[in-house]
RNA sequence: GUCCCCGUCGUCCAGAGGCCCAGGACGUGGCCCUUUCAAGGCUAAAACACGGGUUCGAAUCCCGUCGGGGACGCCA
């Protein structure tokens, strides 16, 4: 089994084609096939080597290595569409030889005034098939007399064409409502019905998984297939993504671009299983799996028709998943770039602030959703008691016993410490549960919430026993915190 | 306008003629846990688009209606 994911390189990578790029994946890992990766960038406008770079990227980024393809080689290649053209040019005269394809030299201002005329007369707009008969003799004169034309495949009159979708069963058209396609453009570029069926075919791929705008196209493909005397591959139709209005996902929707959602803190692993579920199930009641798995449980045959609206609550449930799952050193890794952001890191971490951040943040990690959040998280260790201070019953008291609690002794650099300390702030004002936390809470974080205090208080200690130039922003231990509460209340 | 695809809780899926007065998940409500906000655990409400057939029996098959989407490009 042979199948390909053919992004065309205009813009970042759409979650929509991500997932049809995971679908092709997991077919292949799951069946001991090949994964292709092709860039059909013949529409010279909009290509760019910027966003095939970013696919590319963005691909990696989710896990889906191809084994065959642009950047990894293969003995199919080349795999970049116009680095393909001689290819092109060899079938295209192939097929003007067989007479299954036809010089048409209509501009394009007449076909546009054609298809508008069509259209007002409630028809189907398609090529009116003017240059159809125009013997190949007076073509080929016309041609070197240097007139441009494009090529058209001569689509079979009153026939019915039929495919069996692997995900929808028969689907059959009738060639009437097919005007003939343009395969070759007047600038002698391929066009994409022309290019993705030699490609596809020479590639020899044989489960065409790919978007349901790419339905109708099928049956032109097919009467190319047996232009050229090939036998078409299976095709598979994967239903669209939709937004929460049931409009195509767009940016009016918020984020589309897989680099958005990793820009906002998504796990790779967690969009993937997430992507995985819109149109499909793993079946078993289970819904969180690891992608070897996801590709173990895959088949074509159990995807869904209908369209899937994108859910981005779910994916955050999924993220939330993978966020604990992760390695202390990886979310470290992870987490730097957005604390930067936040000022949290300002310089080269040193060994001690990267030991504190991954001590720190796998506790933070367990109640988030997006990395982004872990920085929310530890503002209460950067952030500083301010004034003006919350008036708030027992708040002075606390603030001076535990100043003087944490006066003398060291700091609190884990949870029995300050339990410990705790304990005697209780003793001493005669406060205790939430009378008696939340107060310390507020002295020591300038916050009404927060992560634990188990967790933070200790964080904090720790991070202002690191050296000055360790890499993170200042950080006030809890004495200082604690008797600066104390001197503002009492002043 | 024409052709094609699709139609189960708000959302994503399970269901391939009796196992279904429809099951799971996200979200939502409630309860529990708790020194806060979260997180977590438990629990509840919530759907077979409509109308005709076929059949002893239909969410499941057929037809129609309605609704949604796609295509009709010298874009892919």
């Amino acid at each position: 089994m042979r199948v390909r994911f053919a992004p065309s390189p205009t813009g970042h990578l759409h979650v929509g084609n991500a997932r049809t790029a995971l679908f092709n994946w997991l077919l292949a890992r799951g069946q001991n096939g090949t994964y292709i990766l092709r860039i059909e960038d013949t529409d010279a406008e909009r290509s760019t080597r910027q966003s095939e770079q970013a696919i590319l990227d963005d691909l990696r980024w989710m896990g889906l290595q191809w084994d065959e393809g642009v950047e990894a080689g293969g003995d199919h290649g080349p795999y970049r569409q116009t680095e393909r053209f001689p290819i092109y040019a060899d079938h295209t005269h192939r097929l003007l030889q067989n007479g299954k394809g036809y010089y048409c030299f209509c501009s394009a201002e007449t076909l546009e005034a054609q298809r508008k005329a069509q259209l007002a007369a409630s028809l189907p707009p398609k090529y009116a098939g003017t240059c159809r008969n125009i013997p190949a003799a007076e073509a080929a004169r016309r041609r070197s007399a240097g007139e441009p034309a494009v090529v058209r495949l001569r689509v079979p009159e009153n026939r019915e064409v039929t495919f069996h979708d692997v995900v929808r069963g028969p689907v059959t058209f009738h060639t009437d409502v097919i005007g003939d396609p343009v395969l070759v453009r007047s600038d002698g570029f391929p066009a994409y019905n022309f290019a993705v069926v030699i490609d596809d075919a020479l590639m020899a791929i044989t489960h065409v998984i790919r978007g349901e705008d790419h339905i109708s196209n099928t049956p032109r493909q097919i009467l190319l297939y047996e232009a050229f005397g090939w036998t078409p591959p299976a095709f598979a139709h994967l239903s669209l993504v939709m937004g929460p209005d049931h409009a195509p996902l767009s940016k009016r929707h918020g984020a589309t671009s897989v680099r958005e959602f990793r820009d906002k803190g998504y796990l790779p692993e967690a969009l993937v299983n997430y992507l995985a579920l819109i149109g499909w199930s793993p079946g078993q009641n289970d819904e969180l799996l690891p992608a070897a798995e996801l590709a173990r449980r895959f088949r074509l045959e159990n995807v869904a028709h209908s369209a899937g609206v994108f859910d981005e609550d779910k994916l955050a449930w999924a993220n939330r998943h993978y966020l604990r799952l992760c390695a202390p050193d990886r979310l470290a890794a992870l987490a730097q770039p957005f604390l930067r952001e936040r000022g949290q890191i300002v310089g080269d971490l040193s060994a001690g602030a990267g030991a504190w951040l991954e001590a720190v943040l796998p506790g933070l990690a367990a109640s988030i959703d997006r990395l982004p959040q872990l920085a929310d998280r530890l503002e209460a260790v950067f952030r500083r008691p301010a004034a003006p201070l919350e008036k708030e019953p027992g708040l002075p008291e606390v603030a001076v016993a535990l100043a003087d609690e944490l006066g003398s002794g060291s700091r609190l650099v884990n949870k029995d410490l300050f339990r410990a300390v705790a304990a005697r702030v209780k003793d001493r004002t005669g406060l205790k549960g939430k009378n008696l936390f939340h107060p310390i809470r507020v002295i020591l974080t300038g916050a009404n919430e927060g992560p634990e205090l188990d967790l933070i208080v200790p964080a904090i200690e720790r991070a202002a026993e690191l050296p000055r130039d360790c890499g993170l922003a200042e950080v006030f231990g809890c004495r200082e915190r604690a008797q600066w509460v104390a001197r503002t209340l009492a002043a």
